[in-house]
DNA sequence: GGTGCGTGTGTAAGCGGTTTCAGAAACCGG
DNA sequence: CCGGTTTCTGAAACCGCTTACACACGCACC
């Protein structure tokens, strides 16, 4: 930073205050003081410190927002409909990944010292980190995680799609399942398992196991496929908590030589670009409407226009593609 | 912000500047002093205003990257890149998409404001932007955009594959081809043009024509797919200059009933996720390397531990799959 | 021709830290 | 026991801006 506002007051002959009003704009000045001032600044090239004006300010003019891991596609696209929106409304974007960081909760303490609120994705960080947050007053919207009564969030419908899904399977031929994905690793994933078992009970089904994933990954996926035995070894249908997981155990299965769908169905959950181009039967996330309905929620807390928290809840929807469906539709 | 470093400083009978030296471990304090203001601070919940400290350090510690939009998947991966080395290196990271705003280049001027240097991502802002924030003093990396002198650079090899491409497509039987996409509205895709251009015209043959895409979306892709007159109407190849053009063409074709490799082939460019589902040859690019390389030639620029520009030209690999292949092979 | 008011501008006190400088205290060898 | 260092600590000056407050001025009004 090089020239200042008091530069520019004692070129242009006035005092920094009127620098000041003249800038922003939040005073009356005589047009010629202004012009004057006007023409000095663009002669110094001078631009205000957003330093200088934030501290003054107290505030940041920023949020920020948090995942876990930018790897897949559904954080990204969730982060991108957050920028888009958040940048509408004239704030700064700062982004933060924990990726499995030890330190996780210390970045986040920090990055919300930089922001005016910010979006917490999935389990990032944990209740005790949320709480601190929310009581020193930062503002603060919580994403696919579960709600708490001093923040806001904004999650998607995960039971009655799971509930679909179902009966979708049960429609085709499906009296079992396998679940993959550990539900214990995400509140989502538990009520998707939830969902689906409900929703085969309902049909009189059985459940038949619960294949627990590491991480919701195309690599764990097709660990599982190695899993399995052989094709007598199968379920009816695979469940799979994520679209990766899904792809990943879908191209391995067919790699080993098992059909999908002949031998065994397999849907996943999200509906991920490569979903589409794999003929994935999913459930298909608004992640950029997730995002940018954060943004909006967040910007009405920061500006204190609403005292009373608020929580969303988007709908999903089934999408139905060749990994379920015989090979005529496929 | 609640409790500042002048509370911690009177309930601990210390001077600010005491306070100040033990929370950032400066300079030495005695022992007694030290734990006392520790406990005072713990105790108070103090946390130093990170404004309040770059204010007087005169210094961000964040970094910005532009980047035109993250709806494919190719800038995300980038973005992660970067996020993940700068968050190690201990800097904030601001994100900005321009997403075709006509304010562009003001808002990468005011996020400039903020950050000790920032990454720009392509042709998101003019030239005379850039040169603003050069001589200005930003620390400034340019990704996938022409180097400058002012400036340092990473961008990736473009021709070599681009020859390797196009020999691969003359030895599958290709004699001419069209290329999907806008070298007008990218240098990499330019650069890629020309580098097939040279492979064909290297192995003989002559190119065909040249199909202008407005955006490199799936979209465009399919529209290129519709504009097709017939099976006698296709050349050798359609070259795309990136995958997300390649997988819209691919798919509308499949949907004419025009097969792939069988009437035509398709290559895209980047090697994203779907690419590999959908068996398409292409391209692949070290996405997030680009982005981390990107955070770490910023990063000593900013440190100031060198004086002068790098460019760093990171290698690309062609990956052959079905679209290019005999059935026999897909 | 005073009183009263509205307007434009300057002064100065913050915002919450860091850091220079100098003085006080503790330590050293002779 | 003393002068010379070394080590701690505090006062105060910033960093660059916003804004409350005061003041001067010009004008309409009675």
């Amino acid at each position: 930073m090089r020239t200042t506002i008091r530069d520019v007051a004692r070129e242009a002959g006035v005092s920094i205050a009127t620098v000041s009003r003249v800038m922003r704009g939040s005073a009356s000045v005589t047009e010629p003081t202004r012009e004057r001032v006007l023409a000095v600044a663009q002669e110094l090239e001078f631009v205000p410190s957003q330093l200088g004006r934030q501290l003054a300010e107290r505030r940041h003019a920023a949020n920020g927002i948090v995942f876990p891991d930018l790897s897949g596609p559904y954080y990204a696209e969730v982060v991108l409909g957050y920028e888009a929106v958040a940048a509408e409304l004239g704030r700064s974007v700062l982004i933060l990944s924990t990726h499995g960081r030890q330190d996780a909760d210390a970045k986040v303490l920090e990055m919300a010292e930089r922001c005016d609120g910010l979006v917490i994705l999935g389990r990032t960080v944990g209740d005790t980190t949320v709480e601190r947050l929310a009581k020193r007053g930062v503002g603060l919207v919580l994403v696919a995680r579960p709600a708490i009564a001093t923040a806001d969030s904004v999650n998607v419908e995960n039971r009655d799609s799971a509930v679909a899904l179902a009966e979708h399977l049960v429609a085709r031929g499906a009296r079992d399942f396998v679940f993959v994905g550990d539900p214990d690793g995400s509140s989502e994933f538990a009520e998707r398992l939830e969902g689906v078992e409900e929703g085969f009970r309902r049909a009189g089904s059985r459940r038949r196991s619960l294949a627990l994933a590491a991480r919701p990954t195309e690599e764990a996926g097709a660990a599982v496929a190695d899993s399995v035995g052989g094709v007598d070894d199968l379920p009816d249908a695979f469940v799979c908590a994520n679209d990766e997981l899904a792809l990943g155990l879908m191209a391995r299965l067919g790699e080993r030589g098992i059909d999908v769908p002949g031998d065994v169905l397999v849907t996943g959950w999200d509906d991920v670009m490569a979903a589409r181009y794999a003929g994935l039967t999913t459930v298909r996330q608004p992640m950029r409407e997730l995002g940018g309905t954060a943004a909006r929620l967040l910007d009405e807390l920061i500006n204190g226009s609403r005292s009373e928290p608020r929580h969303e809840v988007l709908g999903t929807e089934l999408v139905v593609r060749g990994s379920t469906l015989g090979k005529e539709h496929a």
